[in-house]
DNA sequence: ATTGGCACTCAGCCCTGGAGAGTGCCAGGA
DNA sequence: TCCTGGCACTCTCCAGGGCTGAGTGCCAAT
């Protein structure tokens, strides 16, 4: 094996060397893999091998006498391709079943995703809820809070409930409201807020010479209040980030500061996970790769999750590089896999 | 002065001592004291009335060549006696007054009021979100989302929403689910949702014999839902955790990571607050006079606010003992008179 | 290609000694 | 009786030096 691609062997002792330091978080040295290697390598050839490793950018020394610890570059092939698919446990099915069954309603039961996450991968465990736009309308309701105050609640399909104040040009009286939240649903039960604005928007163009007050005010009152609802920002339940303050991997007390800001701070967080998250299946990002600095020495393991088939969330894991990979992913894609039945098919 | 009370030139040196210590974060020394005292006293005789002040349990030092450093006690008496009353500053009025002018209903401006109380003190900034019992009903309205899960939305005269689902033991329609609430608002508008449970329950026993079944329902169904409200947690705005990293005070991780834990299980944390606050004014605690182990190196300037004539919630701050307590009373006392004002007289 | 051997490097620890800050106490002065 | 200057003392902090243990890199032998 020279500086070109990893054979087997090279493969086979950065596996070993990337579980062991996970598990110990000491740097790992070649006396280590030695004694654990089924081939019964000598330490010296392992420093060999170690040496290349280390020359392809895959491993690194924290200083001269010491063993070696994985780059972030290591933890890419690691994850990429050295690691065995992993069941999650039945245990842990357990508890995430036990918190989807919740009561309460949607943001309930998300929040307690999100501890149970935190709870299994003593990580920091995140879901950001679902777009609203997707959701399908089942009923809404305008109830007046006096002069010119209106108050727009929405129910969708899956028993979310949105609800929106907004100042109106001028007074409707309740049961004028009343009517026009029963045209709404009438006219538009079954669709999606997105495809409800836009019908709507298409009919006040049609509609614009005609005369009929209750009509154009239904129309103006939904756009008003769809609008208001897309630019609403997404729900975000983070928990366990003091799980973060045990890990000895962290002692710089600044940037622990800052990775506490960017979790306090959920519309900055949204952001960059709405970046680095595809519209299918689980992604992995390492150190070095977010584009966030904040984030430069953690790991996140994420996945989008869906409502019908359109992506709507995400969910996932963040921590310290040196993270639990197999578990957490098998975690992850459990979890965003379930969720989206759900939502999908709303329970009952 | 010996070692019975404190005479004025005592209280002098000890407020300049913890003066001086909130603001520079080192023991302070006898030199520097005599340097600042007006009456100009020998660095000596400040060292006299320092080993008064400690025997007095008002000061102690880190280490025998050290300087003094304010004991909880010494913090106790710097609050109770020595605090000179303090305006807020019309700049920070005009941020408090900015969150509150802010659109969206009362989550949103209770949390942008527990941004902005962080970002002004630099400490972590919360508020505790009004107790649901004391709303007064405005509208009530029933969905259902199919067999058997009902919604019910709430919404009190100050424009809050309430929502709640639950499981009922029989199929009620969606038409006698509108006259349930027509009912109930007509008979109970403008009580407290304490009052109409209390009068809900009433009514149930004397009615018993009665085979009215839509008024029968009406009472079950409003029952259980006021149930269900009066256990929904009160939620809780906590902003700047952050802060409490930047301190230098704190450098033990374990105790760190014990107080991340506890603002982030809110449940907790609002039982705390609720052993100390009282029904009427500002309250300091400092360090070991908590209740909890948990918070034993940070104080809390805690003020409740009132909806109407009853205390409703409740706001504050929390840092370490060394905080300028000045600064933070009078933010808070007037961020709870303000809101108490608000709550009482909504904003029409 | 693999291995045992050997020299080398470096963090971690403990010890030491000097500098600086601050104290406690004492004796002299208003 | 209270205040003050002076002095010895204590203790932290820091830098330097020596030792140990872990782990490496390289080389010569198999």
């Amino acid at each position: 094996m020279s500086e070109m691609e990893l054979d087997n062997r090279g493969r086979e002792i950065l596996r070993e060397i990337i579980r062991n330091f996970i598990h110990s978080g000491e740097p790992v040295g070649s006396r280590t893999i030695s004694k654990i290697h089924p081939e019964g390598l000598s330490a010296a050839s392992i420093r060999n091998i170690m040496a290349d490793l280390e020359e392809m950018g895959y491993l690194m020394q924290p200083h001269t006498s010491a063993g070696r610890v994985p780059t972030d570059r290591g933890y890419r092939y690691y994850v990429d391709s050295l690691l065995t698919g992993m069941e999650v446990p039945r245990s842990d099915r357990e508890r995430v079943a036990e918190a989807v069954r919740g009561q309460g309603g949607l943001p309930e039961v998300l929040a307690e995703i999100s501890r149970v996450i935190s709870s299994i991968t003593h990580q920091v465990g995140f879901v950001v809820s679902p777009d609203h736009t997707l959701a399908i309308l089942k009923h809404i309701e305008f109830i007046s809070l006096g002069s010119k105050r209106i108050l727009a609640i929405l129910v969708d399909r899956s028993g979310v409930i949105h609800n929106r104040v907004a100042d109106t040009s001028e007074e409707i009286s309740q049961e004028e409201l009343d009517k026009i939240g029963k045209y709404l649903v009438s006219e538009y039960h079954g669709k999606t807020l997105t495809q409800i604005r836009e019908a709507l928007l298409q009919k006040m163009k049609e509609e614009k010479a005609r005369f009929d007050t209750l009509l154009s005010r239904a129309l103006a009152l939904g756009t008003q209040f769809l609008q208001a609802q897309e630019e609403a920002d997404q729900q975000v339940f983070v928990q366990g980030t003091s799980n973060i303050l045990q890990q000895p991997d962290f002692s710089d007390m600044e940037e622990m500061r800052r990775i506490f800001e960017t979790f306090e701070a959920k519309g900055r967080l949204v952001k960059i996970l709405d970046e680095v998250v595809g519209s299918e299946g689980l992604r992995v990002v390492i150190g070095s790769e977010h584009p966030d600095p904040a984030l430069a020495h953690l790991a996140l393991v994420v996945s989008p999750y869906k409502v019908g088939d359109q992506p709507a969330g995400m969910l996932g894991v963040l921590g310290p590089t040196r993270m639990e990979y197999a578990r957490a992913m098998a975690l992850v894609g459990y979890i965003s896999k379930l969720l989206s039945r759900i939502l999908t098919v709303p329970p009952s």
